[in-house]
Parts: C-alpha cells; sequence; structure tokens
DNA sequence: CGTCTTTGTCATCTA
DNA sequence: CGTAGATGACAAAGA
C-alpha cells in the first residue's frame, strides 16, 4: 500500500503538473498582453518575423535569457524545461484524433494562404512547442498527411513550408471561406498565425475587425466554444483549454483533460479506484521532494518573471478545482507509472514494453548519462529518489550500494551499472570485465556510442543540458511522445534553427521544390509576353511567375489571395501594373493607357491621367530611351523575338546607326535582366533546396538518434535480465559439498552452443581480456 | 539618414 | 565569331 500511495502520488503529481502548466500556458495569454517579455518569450517564442531564428531556437533562447551558469535559477531552468517537455508530451498523449483533424483543416488555408510569409507561427499555444515550432508549417503537414498522426508527429519542426503555387483559384476562395469560418465559429487568427495576421490585417482590413477578435476570444454562444479547445501551435492537437477569466471553463476543461487522458491513456486496464483528493493534494507537495527542487517543480517559471500573476497562486487555484472535481484516477496509471515493485525484477521490470517504468527511465539515465551526472540531479528530481529502486533491482546483491553506484556513475564504464560489483570481485570498478559476457563488449560499445553521440552532439550546437534532457524526455514518457518533443531543429542546434527559420521565412518554395513538373501552363495567360525561359523546379515560383513575367518578388504572396480573389485588384499593386507594364514594353503613351490600364472597375475615371504619368515614370529606362529614338516597335519584341525574326524586323525599317545600337543595347539588357531573374529563382531554389535538404538530415538524424535510444534501453534491459539469470542460476549451483560457488573465484561462461559453463574466475578473466583486445584492435 | 532588399545593368564566361 | 544564357558584381531605387 505504500508503494501504491508513491505511484498514485507520483503519478498525479506528474499529471497535475501537467494541469497546471496547462493552465499557466493558457493564461500567458495575459502574460502576453502585459508585454512582459521574459514569459513572453520563453512560452511564445519573439513575437516578431525577424527574430524567428531565436524562436526556432528556442532552446538557446533559454539558454540566452534565463539561465547564467552560476545563476541560482539554474534549477528552476531545468525544471522548467523538463516541465514544459513532459506537457507536451502529455499533450500528444490525449489527443483525439477527430479534434485534430478539425483544427487541421483550419490551419491548412493558413499555412497555405500565407505562402512565403515569414511566420513565427505564434499560435498562442506554440508555448507548448518551445523550440521547434513552426506553426503553419506544422498545421500544413499535418493536413497533408493525415494518415500517419505519429508519422506527423515525427516531422514536426521540420520546416518545410506550405506549398501555395499549385492552389487554384477556387482552392484560395474555398480556403478563405474556410478561413472566414473559422473566424465565426470563434477561431481567433491569431490561432493560426499571430504575426502573420497582424500583418494581413493591414493589407485587408474588411475582413474583421479588433471588436470581432473579442468576441471569439470572449466565447460567446457557441457549443463549440463550450469545450474552448486551444489547440497546440507546434502539433496542431487540441487540447481543452481554460480560458482566461472563467473559472467554470477551466473547471470544464479540467474535466475534460481528465477525460482525455483517460481515454487514451495506454495504462488504463485495471480496476478502478476513487482517487482520493486529499491525497493527491498531500502527495504532491509531499512526495518525490528532493531536498530544493520541490519549489522549482511546482513553480516552474516563477522566478523567472517579475509577472504580477503569481503561479504559485495560479497552481493552488488549481489545486482547489481539483478539489471539487471529484475526479477519479485509474490505479492502474499509477501502478504502470512506477513500474513493478522491486522485488521481482525478472518478471516485470524487463520487459520492453512501451509503458516503461520510471525505474527503468531512472535506470536508464544512469546509463547513458554517466558524463553528464552533474546535469543529471538538476534534471530529474526522479533520480533523486532512485538509489532506493535502482539499488533494489539493479544491485540486489550489493552491500555498498549507493556509493559504488556513484562511483560507477562517474565512470564511463557504465557497463558496470549493469554488473554488480560483487561479481567483480573487488568491486573495483576499472577492473574490466571480469563477468564473461556475451552482450558486454556490445554494451560498452553501444555505451561509448552513445557517449560520442553526446560529444557528437555537444560539438554540433547541443549542449549537455541538451542531450540529457533528451535522454530524459525519451525515457519520461514511454516513447509516446518521443517523436513531437524533438523536431530536427530542436535536436540539432544552431544551424537546424537557423535554417529552420529562414526556410519559414521563404517558406514558399521549399516544400515543393522538389517537385521537378514545371507548370508553365498555369502561368502561360500571364506571363506568355514575358517568355521568360525558366521554368523553375518549384510550382511555388511559378504562381508567383503567373504574377507576372517580373521575377521573384516575395511581396506578390502577401497579395496572393487578394490578387487572385479580384484581378481587378491588380492594378492597386504598384509591382503588378509594373509588370503589366512590361508587359508593353515600349508602346506610346496613348497605347500604353489603353492596353495597359486596368479594368475600369479598379480605378476611378479622373485617375487616369494620374494612372498614365504613373505609368509613365514605371516605364524602364530602355523604353523611355526607346521612345526618345522613336524606336517603331515595342522592347518586347526588341527582347523577345527570335534572332531570325528580329533580324528581320531591323531589316524592314531604315534605322539609323544610334537606333540600331539602342536597339540591341535593349535587347541585350533585356534578355540579362530575365537571366538575371532567373539565375536569382534558380538561385533562390537552390538555397531552399539544401535548406530541405538540411532539414531532412536532420530529421533523419533525430530518427536515429530516438532509435539508437530505443536500442540501447532495450539493450540494457535484455542485459539487466541476463545478468539476473545469471545470478539465479549461479546462485543455485552447488559444489560437491554442497555448498554455493563462491562468486569471486568462479563465474558462469556462455559457450557458443548455448551451453553455460562455469569456469574459474581467472580463467574467464583472461578469456574476457582476449575478448576485449580483439575489437580494440579491430579499431586500430 | 542609414540599412537592407529588390531590381536592373554590365562584364565576363561558357555553350 | 556571333548569339544566348549564366552569373558575379555593382548601383539605383525603394522600403
Amino acid at each position: 500500500m505504500l508503494s501504491l500511495k508513491k505511484y498514485l502520488t507520483e503519478g498525479l503529481l506528474q499529471f497535475t503538473i501537467l494541469l497546471s502548466l496547462i493552465g499557466v500556458r493558457v493564461d500567458v495569454d495575459t502574460y502576453l498582453t502585459s508585454q512582459l517579455p521574459p514569459l513572453r518569450e520563453i512560452i511564445l517564442g519573439p513575437s516578431s518575423a525577424y527574430t524567428q531564428t531565436q524562436f526556432h531556437n528556442l532552446r538557446n533562447t533559454l539558454d540566452g535569457y534565463g539561465v547564467h551558469p552560476k545563476s541560482i535559477d539554474l534549477d528552476n531552468y531545468f525544471t522548467a524545461r523538463r516541465l514544459l517537455s513532459q506537457v507536451r508530451a502529455l499533450d500528444r498523449f490525449q489527443v483525439p484524433t477527430t479534434e485534430v483533424n478539425a483544427w487541421l483543416v483550419h490551419r491548412d488555408p493558413e499555412g497555405s494562404v500565407s505562402g512565403s510569409q515569414p511566420s513565427s507561427g505564434l499560435t498562442l499555444e506554440s508555448s507548448s512547442g518551445l523550440q521547434d515550432v513552426t506553426g503553419p508549417d506544422n498545421g500544413v503537414r499535418e493536413s497533408e498527411t493525415e494518415q500517419g498522426f505519429s508519422e506527423d508527429l515525427e516531422d514536426l519542426g521540420a520546416v518545410a513550408p506550405p506549398v501555395s503555387g499549385d492552389l487554384t483559384k477556387e482552392d484560395i476562395d474555398l480556403i478563405d471561406i474556410l478561413w472566414r469560418q473559422d473566424i465565426d465559429l470563434g477561431a481567433g487568427r491569431e490561432i493560426f498565425d499571430y504575426s502573420h495576421r497582424q500583418k494581413e490585417q493591414d493589407v485587408d482590413k474588411d475582413l474583421q475587425d479588433g471588436a470581432e477578435q473579442d468576441d471569439t476570444w470572449s466565447g460567446e454562444g457557441a457549443e463549440a466554444l463550450a469545450r474552448n479547445l486551444l489547440v497546440d501551435g507546434e502539433t496542431g492537437e487540441s487540447f481543452p483549454a481554460q480560458v482566461p477569466g472563467g473559472e467554470d471553463q477551466t473547471a470544464l476543461s479540467l474535466e475534460e483533460c481528465l477525460r482525455l487522458l483517460e481515454a487514451t491513456c495506454p495504462f488504463g486496464e485495471n480496476a478502478e479506484f476513487p482517487a482520493d483528493i486529499s491525497s493527491i493534494t498531500e502527495a504532491v507537495p509531499s512526495e518525490s521532494e528532493p531536498p530544493g527542487l520541490q519549489n522549482n517543480l511546482l513553480s516552474p517559471l516563477l522566478t523567472g518573471t517579475d509577472s504580477p500573476f503569481d503561479l504559485e497562486q495560479q497552481w493552488q487555484d488549481l489545486m482547489s478545482i481539483m478539489e471539487m472535481q471529484a475526479m477519479e484516477v485509474n490505479t492502474s496509471t499509477n501502478e504502470i507509472l512506477y513500474s513493478a515493485p522491486p522485488g521481482d525484477p525478472l518478471s516485470t521490470n524487463y520487459s520492453l514494453a512501451p509503458n516503461t517504468p520510471i525505474n527503468q527511465n531512472v535506470s536508464l539515465h544512469q546509463a547513458s548519462l554517466g558524463g553528464c551526472s552533474q546535469d543529471f540531479s538538476l534534471f530529474s528530481p526522479e533520480v533523486e529518489s532512485l538509489p532506493v529502486a535502482s539499488s533494489s533491482t539493479l544491485l540486489p546483491l550489493v552491500p555498498s550500494n549507493s556509493t559504488s553506484l556513484n562511483s560507477t556513475f562517474g565512470s564511463t564504464n557504465l557497463a558496470g551499472l549493469f554488473f554488480p560489483p560483487q561479481l567483480n570481485g573487488t568491486a573495483n570498478d576499472t577492473a574490466g570485465p571480469e563477468l564473461p559476457d556475451p552482450l558486454g563488449g556490445l554494451l560498452d560499445e553501444a555505451m561509448l556510442d552513445e557517449i560520442s553521440l553526446m560529444d557528437l552532439a555537444i560539438e554540433e550546437g547541443f549542449n549537455p543540458v541538451q542531450a540529457s534532457q533528451l535522454e530524459e524526455e525519451f525515457d519520461s514518457d514511454s516513447g509516446l511522445s518521443l517523436d513531437s518533443s524533438h523536431s530536427p531543429s530542436s535536436l540539432s542546434s544552431s544551424e537546424g534553427s537557423s535554417s529552420s527559420s529562414s526556410s519559414s521565412s521563404s517558406s514558399s518554395s521549399s516544400s515543393s521544390s522538389s517537385s521537378s513538373s514545371s507548370s508553365s501552363s498555369a502561368s502561360s495567360s500571364f506571363s506568355e509576353e514575358g517568355a521568360v525561359g525558366y521554368s523553375s523546379d518549384s510550382e511555388t515560383l511559378d504562381l508567383e511567375e503567373a504574377e507576372g513575367a517580373v521575377g521573384y518578388q516575395p511581396e506578390y504572396s502577401k497579395f496572393c489571395r487578394m490578387s487572385y480573389q479580384d484581378p481587378s485588384q491588380l492594378s492597386c499593386l504598384p509591382y503588378l501594373e509594373h509588370v503589366g507594364h512590361n508587359h508593353t514594353y515600349n508602346m506610346a503613351p496613348s497605347a500604353l493607357d489603353s492596353a495597359d490600364l486596368p479594368p475600369p472597375s479598379a480605378l476611378k475615371k479622373g485617375s487616369k491621367e494620374k494612372q498614365a504619368d504613373f505609368l509613365d515614370k514605371q516605364m524602364s529606362r530602355d523604353e523611355h530611351r526607346a521612345r526618345a529614338m522613336k524606336i517603331p516597335f515595342t522592347n518586347d519584341k526588341i527582347i523577345n523575338l527570335p534572332v531570325e525574326e528580329f533580324n528581320e524586323l531591323l531589316s524592314k525599317y531604315q534605322l539609323s546607326e544610334a537606333q540600331l545600337s539602342l536597339i540591341r543595347d535593349i535587347r541585350r539588357r533585356g534578355k540579362n535582366k530575365m537571366a538575371a531573374q532567373n539565375c536569382r529563382k534558380r538561385k533562390l531554389d537552390t538555397i531552399l533546396n539544401l535548406e530541405r535538404d538540411v532539414e531532412d538530415l536532420q530529421r533523419d538524424k533525430a530518427r536515429l538518434l530516438r532509435e539508437k535510444v530505443e536500442f540501447l534501453r532495450s539493450l540494457r534491459q535484455m542485459k539487466q535480465k541476463v545478468q539476473s539469470l545469471y545470478q539465479e542460476v549461479f546462485g543455485r549451483l552447488r559444489d560437491e559439498n554442497g555448498r554455493p560457488y563462491s562468486p569471486s573465484q568462479y563465474a558462469l561462461q556462455y559457450a557458443g552452443d548455448g551451453s553455460v559453463l562455469l569456469i574459474p574466475r581467472t580463467l574467464a578473466d583472461q578469456q574476457a581480456r582476449r575478448q576485449e583486445r580483439k575489437p580494440k584492435d579491430r579499431r586500430k
């Protein structure tokens, strides 16, 4: 019963932390409005699109922001990060797919329409994402690949921006309709994209004004709003959220959250028991309370801010709310959380089941993070209570467990962890593998690899803290959160974040640039006069091309939706006018007026002259020169005609030498102009492709890292199992006098044919050393 | 007013 | 050799 309570309390503790953090996160809205930089940036990341690098690099940002190496806030910092990661993981935990899909619909238009608009993904909920979020990107990704949620999670943070290039006008209209519907339904536009929306509001103000937003956020009327699901900016997942200022809503959200958790948590088989709320409250402060850690645990963000809102107070409010809700918690949850009792390591503790117990989590830390042990105690409070469990399970035979454990810890010979020092005779952890073990070398190697992996990570911008956090997250969430918690950008350092940030700023092209289909037909209606020879690899670029023969102009994407909706509005856009101008390159002013003026609907009649002047100003220098020299044909012809026709044209007219020279110059310059545009497009394409490749590689790397950790974990478990079996067998062996063999004098050796031999230790040592040398020689 | 971005232009190289 | 295209470098214009 004691252990049960422990399990219950720690499980509840985690869950409560989750809830509190959800509450915190929602209330962050108020922090945002109060413009408190620290919290705002920690939770949402910098709001400016220009600071995206920091946003993607938020781990580093956190490093930079709150932590001084000697700061006493270090504990808070680590705890906060750990808890945030847990919350993220738990989010994923309880996401109902259908709701996700619903939100994906919302997000899809956002991502697509926003196109290349640099969007920092500053949804309110992206706070959970912290370091690896690009909002629209994820939304689009998820909508694109709804078939595999976990895959989506795995891809999270991969900054492959949405494609807008192949959207037809109908698509865009539809998207816009959906978008407006979202707004009507109460989904504020900020939900999808904070910064982008703010910008876009400047462009088309008719869509929505602030009052509408307020209505949106107050959650009036609609039943859908009663649930008030928020969507995670990172994953697009929705979760029940607390509406600021509404305690009823909060309670509802919590209840919802509980239900979701119960519905989705994988460990809900056993009989339920009525959760004693008082035990929760009592357990929270008391359980797993290594000195000095509890406060940090409870209020990870507190010390970092001077916020007028006391998070501690929020926590207490939350607790009181939980008390009011007679919630029921599954016993089995906690049992699983706490794994099997240490008494029987063989039966339960070695299973590779996904619901890995915390005990094992802890021991993996020990195994893999020996080099980072200083981070250790800071990082995972569970570890503090660990020696009890681990000493009983892992080192069942060791009389002096904790000290030897620690020493084992410090050394890189982590294999010692799995082989009780007792078997090493003198308990000397540098004595090498006294125990001949077929897995020993493998394990050592694996551990060495992992250590080197950590080194690698550090080299590449990982700091040990991140690395250990990676490990921790891998461990602590039964693998369910592995995918989503570690986007490539978060995994890999500054390079990753820089690339991802830049990719999102130029997001219109990167995701589709691999497709080699050139959609020149789509753009032909617009650009036929431009006759740009270069057909981009990227369909998205074709969209821009479709706006005119003028080269790549990122700003087009801003108006993309609008211009498609109403082509007449093209006239309002200076560049596009310029584009049109280009198409009738060298016409006489009167001709220009008739040919180039946009549809009358977009113009007031009185402004025609103005327009003419404007167009006149917009004429290129070559056009002016051509007019001055009275060149009898358009610059367009001069430039784009094939050589033969061009020569024919020249021969038709009696042209002076100066005129001819000018014409040739115009042709040369015109061609070069387009060449330059194409060149730049191509360059951009190349960069984007490279960027995407980098992201892919980072994603692969992250996946491989995850797999490696998983493999190491199972390997370690198998080793434990083997070791236990070894001890069991060895312990049952009796010599001819019926006495047990001394482990210091004899050892079991596994023969190649599967048989097990009892041999003297000296012999075993020799063989072990021989085996040890072999791999070393191989390495040399 | 300085800075950054975009675009046009020139020089040069290559096919 | 002339033409066209590609590209680096520079400058002007505009944000």
